[in-house]
DNA sequence: GTGCCTCGAGTTCA
DNA sequence: CTCGAGGCAC
């Protein structure tokens, strides 16, 4: 951020001046956001230039130039696109790489449903494109959102309007029906969009994908229309009644009511079966006109999909079988470490830029030592006892087609002069020594925050999204000032005293190059803002290892104050006692957990650090959940034998939420017994006991949710 | 003790 | 996205 002049102070001079740069940069955003799907500055940096820009405009009419950003057409319109929340996920799927995998699948879904084999199941070509949750109530088109996380997606609904596989209306469709598939762009649309980008000197995109996800996510629906798109529908989300009883039934149901489905869907018996289809397609996979990335299998009857349920991003009833990953070759030009928040020692590979599917790779992770040695604790994607060296000639490819890999040395191009790659001793950022404790895949540095690269890194944690979230101090903001002789930030505390140090410095953040009057008071406002922190989101942010973003919500959540959870760590200091007890209690916590808790708030100087933290904080307490009129509320509940309403997970959570306790085994202080099909010993035991069972849906109907 | 399943940590490129 | 590993159910 430039030191900006306030426009009223403006003299004609600067204004043009201003106005040439704003053009050019608008310019470039513009292009970069539209071709290449890829924006180079934030939507909001460009609202706020375009803004500044109409204003400069509006004081001085005469200096606007031809090339006004003003006047750009198709320029992304203030606002992106809204979200949309799903009403229900949409998942991801797990994956199978080989024919053993997909066995594996077919005996996992035999054995959860306890059946034996000869299960049917669909296959079909997985679409390389964009999924798309197309929404019609009363058969009119609604609304249609990308998948973004699953959970929250964008809306894209004037875009999707364009595209001709898409229907605006369904006759004899569900009053409320999702439909679910893929929008893509075949190889010859693609290559004719090529044609003309290049006719225009613009980039061409490197594959139908970014394509197909660059013309759909323009905020111009216009663009969209010019591009020509397609969709296969797959799949649906919320409905009113059911499509079919099985998936090959809904499939043919979607294709009824107007949605094109994709012809290579088919039904078969058995993992040997669906293999076989699968190198059907493998074959055909060239000449079908659109990129596929594998093959999509599906338990066919939905009675028993609904059955097996979902994991927490994947269902169980269905994987992808990939296609072998792409390849490519390139050199190793260096092997360096990286040091990361709890000191782990990454060695990353320098490779020669080269292009693996569509994208330029010139960085792979090489894990740690055991893998540039050529161990591998699994085996898996990895070549078998060849070490990487620097200056080997490497096979790589993109694992899940996103992060590069070396797979594997050609040892022949090796120089008669190429030495092992020597892992380090000692932190090459701090010196301290490099310890790998046993058991551990990595080495980590034992400099603990003496180290400039744990520290800055923890620093970096501490601003992250889950944690504090101060707009304006993201990772280059923190690396700047963590290396600041006048104003640094060396620890957590020091965020919030900034503004106040500031305030005495000769030379202030404000006059200094890059920084301005506005841009420090925004700095300053958005650090004020944060002190109020909710206390999940502190002990997050405090970066203790193996304690992540839900772990501190669980221990929020169980503590409700920062007090009481303090008192119980500094009781717990010999890993024994009443509060050791009680932090090993908590349901997702063990022993390790407990133990690095425990330990950092017992390290002095780390536990003075969090003390000055807390000491500038208004930490808000966890609000505990109002269970004062649940039938549940201080109940011990088990659930045994197998649930076919809800996820174990699911029910766990309900009954905990409602104030219930739940635990793994019958005794006799169990309250309440949720039985399913297949209860043994657990229902037998309660019933010995007296003590209360109940079927699972007299349990939904206990606790008001009734299906 | 084994086998899920979820979480944490580290990672790339646009 | 992937891997390892912690935690838990069986």
């Amino acid at each position: 951020m430039s030191t900006e002049v306030a426009v009223e102070k403006m003299d004609g001079a600067q204004a043009a001046q201003e106005l040439a740069g704003l053009a050019d940069v608008l310019a470039r955003a513009n292009a970069a956001y539209h071709r290449d799907d890829a924006p180079e500055i934030s939507d909001a940096e460009y609202d706020r230039l375009k803004r500044r820009n109409a204003a400069i405009e509006e004081r001085f009419p005469e200096l606007k130039r031809d090339d006004s950003p003003s006047d750009m057409v198709g320029a992304p319109v203030s606002e992106t696109f809204t979200k949309v929340k799903h009403a229900v996920a949409m998942l991801s799927l797990g994956n199978a790489f080989n024919d053993e995998d997909v066995a594996e699948f077919e005996s996992r879904v035999a054995k959860y449903l306890g059946i034996k084999q000869g299960i049917a199941f669909t296959a079909e070509p997985k679409i390389d494109g964009l999924s798309l949750s197309l929404r019609y109530e009363q058969g009119v088109l609604v609304q249609a959102a990308t998948r973004g996380d699953g959970e929250t997606g964008e809306n894209v609904t004037n875009n999707a309007r364009m595209i001709d596989d898409i229907p605006q209306t369904l006759t004899g469709a569900p009053d409320v029906l999702e439909v679910r598939g893929e929008v893509y762009m075949s190889h010859a649309n693609l290559a004719a969009l090529n044609a003309a980008q290049l006719a225009k000197a613009a980039k061409p995109f490197a594959n139908p994908r970014n394509a197909a996800a660059g013309s759909l996510r323009q905020l111009d629906a216009r663009i969209t229309k010019a591009r020509p798109l397609h969709f296969f529908a797959y799949a649906w989300g919320e409905l009113s009644e059911p499509l079919a009883t099985t998936q090959m039934g809904a499939i043919e149901r979607l294709a009824a009511l107007g949605f094109s489905t994709n012809p290579l869907t088919g039904r078969f018996q058995g993992a040997k079966a669906l293999v076989t289809h699968y190198r059907k397609i493998e074959e055909q996979r060239a000449t079908l006109g659109y990129d596929i990335d594998g093959v999509v299998y599906k338990v066919d009857d939905l009675e028993l999909q609904r059955r097996l349920g979902v994991r927490s991003t994947t269902p169980r009833w269905a994987v992808a079988h990939k296609f072998p990953a792409e390849i490519a070759h390139t050199w190793v030009e260096g092997i360096d470490i990286q040091v990361g928040r709890t000191g782990a020692l990454s060695p990353v590979a320098r490779l020669t830029p080269v292009t693996v599917g569509g994208v330029v790779v010139s960085n792979a992770t090489l894990h740690n030592e055991d893998y540039i040695q050529g161990r591998d604790s699994k085996g898996g994607m990895i070549r078998e006892g060849r070490d990487i060296r620097v200056g080997d000639w490497v096979e790589v490819y993109r694992a899940g087609d996103v992060i590069p890999k070396v797979r594997d040395v050609d040892v022949s191009k090796r120089k008669a002069d190429s030495k092992p790659y020597v892992f380090p001793a000692v932190c090459p950022e701090c010196g301290s020594p490099a310890l790998r404790e046993e058991g551990d895949s990595v080495a980590r540095c034992t400099g603990g925050l003496i180290c400039p690269a744990q520290a800055v890194e923890k620093l970096k944690h501490f601003v992250g999204r889950s944690a504090f979230d101060i707009d304006g101090l993201g990772k280059k903001q923190i690396e700047m000032f963590f290396h600041d002789k006048t104003l640094p930030i060396r620890e957590p505390a020091d965020i919030f005293t900034l503004a106040q140090r500031d305030a005495q410095q000769l030379t202030k953040l404000k006059n200094r190059d890059g920084w301005g009057e506005l841009s420090a008071a925004n700095l300053f406002a958005a650090i004020e803002a944060k002190r109020k922190i909710p206390l999940n989101r502190l002990i997050f942010a405090l970066g203790i290892r193996h304690v992540g973003d839900s772990s501190g919500a669980l221990l929020a959540g169980h503590y409700g104050s920062w007090r009481a959870l303090v008192s119980t760590l500094d009781a717990a200091k010999d890993h024994a006692g009443e509060a050791w007890e009680d932090l090993l209690s908590i349901d997702g916590v063990g022993a390790v957990m407990a133990a690095a808790l425990v330990d950092t708030f017992h390290a002095p100087d780390t536990r003075a650090a969090i003390d000055r933290l807390v000491a500038e904080l208004d930490v808000q307490d966890a609000i505990a959940n109002d269970t004062s009129g649940s039938p549940v509320t201080g109940k011990i509940v088990v659930f045994t034998g197998t649930l076919e309403l809800m996820t174990r997970a699911e029910a766990k959570g309900r009954a905990e939420t409602l104030g219930a306790k739940v635990s793994g085994s019958v005794s006799k202080k169990t309250d309440i017994v949720i039985a399913g099909p297949g209860a043994g010993s657990k229902a037998k035991k309660a019933e010995a006991l007296g003590v209360k069972i109940l079927t699972e849906v007299e349990w939904l109907a206990l606790i008001g949710e009734a299906r």
